[in-house]
DNA sequence: AGTGCTCGTGGAATCGATTACATCGACCGG
DNA sequence: CCGGTCGATGTAATCGATTCCACGAGCACT
């Protein structure tokens, strides 16, 4: 492969006028300039990305380690954040975690060894010494849906606060007493936050959470299914479950199926995170939606924004409440949206 | 961050005796080794990979460009592929070219750019100059899925053949006479040879493909509903779509839906690739079903063992159909599986 | 004419690793 | 006791870029 060496020979030229009519230094002659260009063309000359990134000290990558790309949730995330990055001139290195702590551990390790520009995480757990260090010394960093409490990183989310709101209050509505949950794992924001959101909107219409009717899962489909299981053999099963995590909703969705019962009419069910599958289930979940698309932008955005040195701002965003027909046919108000 | 100068200083040795005892050179002595990794460990040094790939003009990470990371099948690929890659000791970047050539093309110049190791692709078109290029000039290069002709890259796919031969035996089974698909770009390989693949099977029961029964699509969920409503508009419309990937599927069932119709009863509807979301689909949907996760590993054995000199060759795994109800209740003898 | 700019250019240092080569003791066999 | 081998180590070249600095030419101003 042709170096910068080549084309100055090829042009006649020194090493540092191809580099100046590369990086397009103000003080290069038309001359020069053509002839580097044509030694470049015949050449094919690309240049190495990996001795430039050693000489700036930047490579122009940004590291993404997320909770499970087969989550189609964070699959949408992740391509947003490429699509954002690309039009700022930023290549994105993917980590998948698996919801695994070690595995997120090894991701953030070779990231950094990369020297990838600033990273990205959507935490697995509460952080390990590796990214709290990497957080304290520098590293350019942005938490987006999760984040590590107590850590000085801008945090993208989206706070689903009224949508739960809104959702109990569909739920009440629908006649709704006994309700459960399908809680993510107590190491992750999201996964507490979620439980206590819906706690408390239960609380406002005089509705406890006991807990028999909070399953703990762990965003896998899997564990939805058995905690489901679970509720269904409670001598009084919940009549709806809401599920943390669409993965989760769909392992409850299975668990129903699986005793031969119905959803909507012997289980309601629920999800946090509207994917587009939901309208297509039989039958169609009723979900609460982030802007998935908008968060993944705005990530990027307060990343590059500290890497060039500006300040980089914490982003949050409303989610909002789909209603479909898995908690029951709907009479009341507080429809927001179909499809 | 600390460098390989400073763990030298650290530890009262030269530069060279610290990369000898990293890379567990044998000539070292016990004392030299100690002190060293103890220096690594107070200045928490982490090697430059940078650096180092620029010196040993390896970087160890593979390429992976796909047509569309929002698609299922190939999230499946990729992880499989990063969890191949990971455990041979390499890192992958993923480029999403969402079934766009220019993409596409983007993707593979800051990969080659970035000298990457080795490079996996699904092409979405025939081919651009870069990439034939880059095959040409020795880029250890593997197809999968997809592949271009007349390019001498070793091809990881799989053979659906026998699953649609599987599919039109249970289709005629079920008293289907008039067929359609929806195909894919006629620019993708696997867009192609579906559908004469289906027309063969066809032909093996004396039926025919008629052009009013060749949906064109694009892989995209969009266009396959697009196609459906065309197939419905017609005089006689088919009694069976047959949609050559999992998008188009979705896209078909939505079809279906918007005109209040039902699958089977009033068109049947099956599709290559199977996720797990058809499971949960009303109603469930008949796939065919491909090896991906072993596709991916396969990929990666193929394009590591080029990498470091091996032979590297093309594999071809069978794909299998699976019966669920979305074609009308099965009671022919070609059910093959589950689940 | 002399001074001081600016502009275009090349030489060489530099980034952080790896590694060929040289050096120096120690040890071994004859 | 001496030449040779081997093991441990350091010095310096190298990878392919970027960029500081120096230098010479041309030009404007006094």
């Amino acid at each position: 492969m042709a170096s910068i060496k080549d084309v100055a020979a090829e042009a006649g030229v020194s090493v540092a006028t191809v580099s100046r009519v590369l990086n397009d230094h103000p003080s290069v002659s038309a001359d020069a300039r053509t002839r580097v260009l044509a030694a470049v063309e015949t050449l094919g000359y690309r240049p190495n990305a990996v001795a430039r990134s050693l000489r700036t000290d930047q490579t122009r990558t940004l590291g993404l380690v997320i909770s499970d790309v087969m989550n189609p949730y964070f699959t949408e995330l992740a391509r947003s954040v490429e699509e954002e990055a690309r039009s700022l001139g930023y290549s994105v290195i993917i980590g998948n975690a698996d919801e695994r702590p070690d595995l997120q551990d090894h991701h953030v390790r070779t990231l950094l060894d990369r020297r990838i520009d600033g990273l990205l995480v959507s935490p697995t757990d509460g952080g390990s010494p590796l990214m709290l260090d990497a957080a304290r010394t520098g590293t350019p960093m942005v938490f987006v849906d999760r984040w590590i409490p107590g850590v000085d990183v801008p945090v993208v989310r989206s706070d689903g606060r009224g949508a739960v709101r809104d959702l109990v209050a569909h739920l009440y509505g629908l006649g709704h007493r006994r309700l459960a949950i399908i809680a993510g794992p107590a190491a992750t924001t999201t996964g507490r936050e979620r439980v206590e959101v819906f706690r408390e909107a239960l609380g406002a219409y005089g509705l406890e959470l006991p807990d028999a009717y909070t399953g703990q899962g762990d965003f896998q489909a899997e564990s939805g299914r058995l905690v489901t299981e679970g509720f269904l053999d409670l001598a009084e099963p919940p009549e709806v479950v809401f599920a943390a995590d669409n993965l989760m909703a769909l392992g409850a969705l299975d668990a129903v199926r699986a005793r031969g019962l119905r959803v909507p009419d012997d289980l309601a069910l629920a999800a946090f995170d509207d994917i587009r599958w939901f309208v297509h289930t039989d039958p169609p979940i009723t979900a609460i939606a982030q802007p998935t698309g908008e968060l993944g932008r705005a990530a990027v955005r307060a990343l590059v924004d500290r890497i060039e040195g500006r300040p980089g701002e914490s982003v949050t965003l409303p989610a909002r409440l789909v209603v479909r027909r898995s908690c029951g046919e709907n009479h009341t108000p507080v429809q927001r949206s179909t499809t």
